[in-house]
DNA sequence: TTGTAGGCGTTATCAA
DNA sequence: TTGATAACGCCTACAA
């Protein structure tokens, strides 16, 4: 392995003199730059990233936390988030986490093992942000969730209101003349976000004059297809009378859609669907899906912002909402 | 930040003691281990893996170079490489590249930059390889492409018989009765597995008594759903009385699928499509997709088998050929 | 079973 | 403009 004593060597110079030049720093003699240079490409010779960070203990390393491997719409920002780091210094260290794990405490151990200089956070639970996040000392920023009422300094948001999301998701069945109406989610006491598109549900149903029984209408589900199907099954068969479901993400609802036509019923013909995210799946799929556009572009690059804010230039934690959209789709079908 | 050191003052013991406490070494009295576990605990002390890594010089980093950032089996890969590496000593390093990337030179830096103690390769153009991977020093597993007659003794492969793969799914449509088949997939020249399932596609014309006129039936295309929708438009207005579509990927099946629904044709009844991969996508498409499912749990479950295999086993390379399988799906209209 | 000391490859301080 | 040299936090002979 060649390291930048033997640069140092086959120049002629010191490793002081190689070190300034590597980091390009001004107090150098052109003469010294164009002939270390020289010997640097001629040996490939790439500074050792972990004697550089072990020596400046920072890492140049934005963490990603993920919940839920399977959410699409994380999997979008994430390639975003790629995209947009490649050509930079930094590094993006990604860790998936289970959609139930403790990402703080995930993020406490990521701290201390990789040294990032910034986390972002792709779904969250403020539960475990108020028992732990005063553990992480870096700036973080929560992606699709709102964190302003934590209150912690070093923690930014970027989100989309799921509230008035989910709740403009509903309007759409109710405006489309269906009464019937279900709803696939996560659960609402673990996944925060589930429990923000609840309560857009239940505005929407007390918007209408409906009443939500949520013990008939709402159904738990992994963000995933395969739990969506079975969840759909069980909706189904508690369900008497439904005509239209709500699923909290397109890749539910694609799963629900499946359950309904392995029963013989169609899309939108028998029962109305709209998802969430609006990812590219949701266009592509057939019938194209009704869903609740989020820019995972926007999100990614505001998020990305804001924390090189709080990172660089000393910012404080700002909370942003991003616009959603309502994306018509073919999949609801207006009755009466 | 608290240091070995910290741990050492705090317990009374030495450095050394502590280190090989955190190491698990069998040389401590119990006692000692007890303390200083206690004191570890009591600081939340986490080692420095730059320390760590720069003193060992390996990292217990498996580098990971993804080829196509909207391959949804590489996706799926990856997922499942998650999974099985997350409750082990391991970290996975993953890089994205663009599909007409050089992975090679990209893992050559990697390699400096990081020190993975071995490398997965999602995707490869031979090329590349044959140009510059003799720089490369690290067991490496390509996945999904076969190596074997490349001859580099620290690359092994695990990979679908591309060939055959491909033959098998345009069997498919021919035996359906179809004769004018569209073919959509990356460009042969710059992809080694389009180039192999082009040649399955040849195999199978002339095992059918047809001549494959490349010029007319085959268009090129990323793996992405638009750039797939793109080609499919393209091939629509080019070729005449075309009644079958063979897809090199899921993803491109269904941008093709949208693109032909968009013009009022619908599949099978029309047109009819068979993609290749079988992700889950497949199968909660509608209509069902037909496809080849390769075994992306198998994939990734033997690709790390065998990069351990080489790393701390000091295997030799091994080329293996993992079986695919035909998934009828919905979307082949039986004709004639 | 435990401790001492040297070094991994780099950066940074200080002196020349 | 350059060069010695001391860290950074950890591991590991080797010695005790």
């Amino acid at each position: 392995m060649v390291t930048i004593k033997d640069i140092a060597r086959e120049s002629g110079y010191s490793i002081s003199t190689v070190s300034r030049v590597l980091n390009n720093r001004s107090d150098v003699s052109p003469d010294a730059k164009r002939k270390i240079e020289e010997v640097v490409t001629r040996f490939h010779f790439v500074p050792n990233n972990n004697a550089k960070q072990l020596k400046q203990n920072n890492s140049r390393t934005i963490g990603v936390l993920v919940k839920g491997i399977s959410n699409m719409l994380f999997a979008n920002i994430v390639e975003e988030l790629h995209r947009m780091i490649e050509r930079t210094a930094y590094t993006l260290n990604i860790s998936y986490l289970d959609e139930d794990a403790d990402e703080v405490e995930q993020a406490i151990l990521l701290c201390r093992e990789r040294k990032p200089i910034g986390l972002l956070f792709l779904g969250g639970n403020p539960e475990y942000f108020k028992k732990g996040f005063a553990g992480v000392g870096v700036p973080c920023v929560m992606v699709s969730n709102r964190a302003n009422e934590l209150g912690f300094s070093n923690l930014s948001s970027v989100a989309t209101d799921d509230v008035a999301a989910a709740q403009c998701a509903v309007d759409a069945l109710f405006e489309a003349g269906h009464r019937k109406i279900g709803i696939l989610g996560g659960d609402p006491e673990k996944s925060y976000t589930s429990l923000q598109r609840f309560r857009g549900c239940e505005r929407s149903f007390a918007a209408h004059g409906a009443a939500m029984d949520a013990g008939l209408c709402y159904e738990k589900a992994h963000f995933s297809f395969e739990s969506a199907y079975r969840a759909m099954e069980r909706l189904l068969t508690r369900y008497d009378g439904l005509t239209a479901v709500f699923a909290m993400s397109d890749v539910m609802a694609i799963g629900a859609i499946r359950a309904l036509r392995d029963r013989g019923l169609s899309v939108p013909e028998h029962i109305s669907v709209i998802g969430f995210d609006g990812t590219s799946l949701a266009e592509y799929y057939n019938p194209k899906l009704a869903t609740i556009r989020q820019s995972y572009q926007t999100l990614a690059a505001r998020s990305i912002e804001i924390l090189f804010g709080q990172i660089e230039l000393k910012k404080e934690a700002i909370h942003e909402i991003v616009p959603f959209e309502f994306a018509s789709g073919e999949s609801i079908r207006i009755i009466k």
